[in-house]
DNA sequence: GGCGGATATTGCGCGATCCGCATAATTACG
DNA sequence: CGTAATTATGCGGATCGCGCAATATCCGCC
């Protein structure tokens, strides 16, 4: 019998990596002719597995889009339990979001890997189709980040608003932050953008004192 | 001559209508028999129109389900803007939300028209096919909250984080808090957990000394 | 009161999606 | 190496979403 919670074998391995080839290559292809300029065939076919098997993986193209940015933030919530206990828990946060959320923004030509996922965000900020798929994704990662925050105020999930509450304040404000930075002009730091908007989140989010 | 910005006319009318009928016709079906045991035809026949035209006011039975959901929430846009300038701004937000967000909790029997709109707010929060359309109409709605906000408080919304920051915020509040007064039992009241999470957020989600 | 233009509804048809089911292929394990 | 379990595939069907063109309906204006 293999020890449960090991490794569980070479063939879960390779189911992750179909679906990871999946999900790339339906953004790939949904980047480059629009998302209704993609079949299914297309995208299985890319990935090297029969039509029907893309169905098995994932209900709908959207979700085949939205797997990357999800795997992405489920990252956030692993990465908070890794941190030293010792941190307040913001700062926690910041570290956590901007460790798995900091990207090679530059210097990166046309072909980095972030930059597919970029142009996959982007896609899906924009494609009204997409959107749904998009945040479901991030909302569905946004329990285990509560999961997380929990555990480390010592609150209680299904009893206490605190831990999805900052949970879902904190996956608000990463998209918040995404977004202007998708279409800032000139480039600004993702990082700084989003511990500028983590911060605002734990100061209450007071009214600034005039706009910049 | 009509005054421009008046009512637009009678047929305009006629069409939200229409279009509410279709919503509460796929919130209803959907609520009794479940998503996949509901066609379109049956919602079309339920609001008296032809299966084509029910595409012409939504692009799926999701989007009908959410539309109500969608109205209310943009709602909570327009209640802000109404309110007194010299309110501060989360007093006015927790206002304007509890406002559109307060519904007879008590005493109603069945079939109150509130009743049905809970139904339909359990339905899309429990069924992964819907979470996305409720998810993108909270997030459309969101937009007019973000304008609304950065009206009041002098902030530019394309510029700054701010305003969408705390329209984000509080759209991801007010939705944890409806979860968990779906689920709540006991039941408490929503409007407690409105003003609970709303004052949690403007007090910047500080670690509560010890869980409840 | 009735006409002309505009707008909405409808019927038809097609390509595509999503999924159940049965079968073949592949892998794990003894 | 053989057997059991898991996964990939092929097939078929019920819907869906929408473009298109024809029809019905409404609005504004004279």
């Amino acid at each position: 019998m293999g020890t449960e919670g090991e490794r569980l074998g070479l063939r879960e391995r390779k189911k992750q990596e179909t679906r990871i080839a999946l999900s790339w290559a339906a953004i790939r292809l949904a980047v480059e002719r629009g998302l209704d300029n993609v079949r299914v065939e297309d995208i299985a076919a890319e990935a090297g597995v029969s039509p029907r098997t893309f169905n098995n993986y994932f209900s709908s193209k959207g979700e085949a889009v939205a797997a990357r940015h999800f795997d992405r933030a489920r990252r956030i919530a692993e990465e908070l339990r890794a941190r030293p206990a010792s941190e307040p828990l913001w700062e926690a946060v910041t570290n956590a979001v901007v460790e798995r959320f900091a990207l090679g923004q530059e210097g990166a030509g046309e072909s980095t890997p972030d930059r597919q996922w970029l142009d996959g965000v982007r896609l899906m900020i924009s494609d009204p189709a997409l959107t749904g798929a998009f945040l479901a994704a991030a909302t569905t990662a946004e329990a285990e980040l509560a999961a997380a925050v929990a555990e480390r105020t010592g609150t209680d999930v299904a009893a206490d608003l605190y831990p999805r509450l900052v949970a879902g304040a904190v996956t608000a404000a990463i998209r918040v932050a995404m977004e202007q930075w998708l279409r800032a002009d000139p480039p600004v730091s993702i990082v700084l953008l989003l511990r500028d908007a983590l911060g605002q989140l734990a100061a209450g989010l007071p009214t600034p004192p005039h706009a910049s």
